[in-house]
DNA sequence: TGTTTATTACCTATCGATAGGTAGGTATCA
DNA sequence: TGATACCTACCTATCGATAGGTAATAAACA
């Protein structure tokens, strides 16, 4: 699943196969439909375990123990982060962008990571007073945006420049 | 060419085949292997005619003609033109996001789109008054971005939302 | 304990479909 | 006549997917 995940990541969902996959792991395709049968399979569960492994890093939205400031610093870490790992854009960014073509499970799994990132997003912000962040779906906008720029141009000026802007202002 | 830009707005660049665009138009694949012969060749006419179509409708970006605020309700307008059309995301978005596995010719069009839509909007905000604007590369990556949400979730009101934000306060 | 039964994780071999691409012929025009 | 735009007919490579088989491990039971 990590190179299912990092093959997508670097070329969509058409752009890797079961051989490939097969390929990385000295197996035969066949093995590896052993797991998955369908590609539809495959695509559902890296989805899912992305958007897991995302709400892990990210945490409660609604934590007592932290600031809303820290929580959209660990947001916009995550995003860096995920750029920093090969210089590939979100997956969900990648998948989304070609939802109408996608196998129906994928495509759910897909719309059901950005449902969640934006309701996680927007717990986050409960209660801050306006104008001191944009809302949930411009951050989550330009955080995307910023890593397809970053991706397409190789140049990680473009997800520094947002990030920076739409870091909180109080001391790092 | 409007068969190609579509089907690659909605699969991305290997979710299209020649075969597909040869049926679009009643003809055979070899067909359109004559206008073009090799994928790249297609790709790269199809990102440079889309990058010319959106410069043509944004227009100079120094002109005397017109406000600051117009050009970027210009600028808006054309990602929600866009988006109308198919529901689908922006062509470069949809690549970009796969530059690594991209054809070398196709991967340094989509990069000059950038370059060039990122040179533009500076230019159209020059001498504006700090946060009167998010920068340039701010504005682009939200309008991708929400483009991208909207596609992968079907709800237009992402894309909504972040144009409103960005939008100019001044009256409509 | 020894034997049977299932399960897991792979394999080889192959299927029909489709991919990008090519060689060579044909019809339509200025 | 020669260029343009198509065609038929094909090639090689790869795709997702399946059938059927094989070792190794584990569980169930007499």
């Amino acid at each position: 699943m990590d190179i299912a995940e990092s093959g997508y990541r670097q070329g969509g969902f058409a752009g890797l196969s079961f051989r490939d996959i097969a390929a990385a792991l000295d197996m035969k395709s066949a093995s590896v439909h052993y797991h998955f049968p369908h590609k539809e399979d495959l695509g559902k569960a890296v989805v899912e375990r992305y958007a897991d492994n995302l709400f892990d890093t990210l945490g409660a939205a609604d934590s007592a123990e932290d600031k809303i400031d820290d929580r959209i610093r660990r947001l916009i870490s995550a995003y860096q982060a995920a750029y920093a790992e090969g210089e590939s854009s979100c997956l969900c960014a990648v998948l989304g962008s070609v939802s109408p073509q996608l196998p129906p499970a994928v495509q759910t799994a897909v719309d059901h990571f950005f449902a969640r990132l934006i309701a996680w997003t927007e717990k986050a912000l409960i209660n801050t007073e306006p104008s001191a962040y944009p809302n949930a779906a411009h951050i989550i906008s330009a955080l995307q945006g910023a890593m397809i720029l970053s991706v397409a141009t190789r140049d990680s000026r473009y997800l520094d420049n947002v990030t920076h802007d739409l870091m909180p202002k109080s001391a790092a």
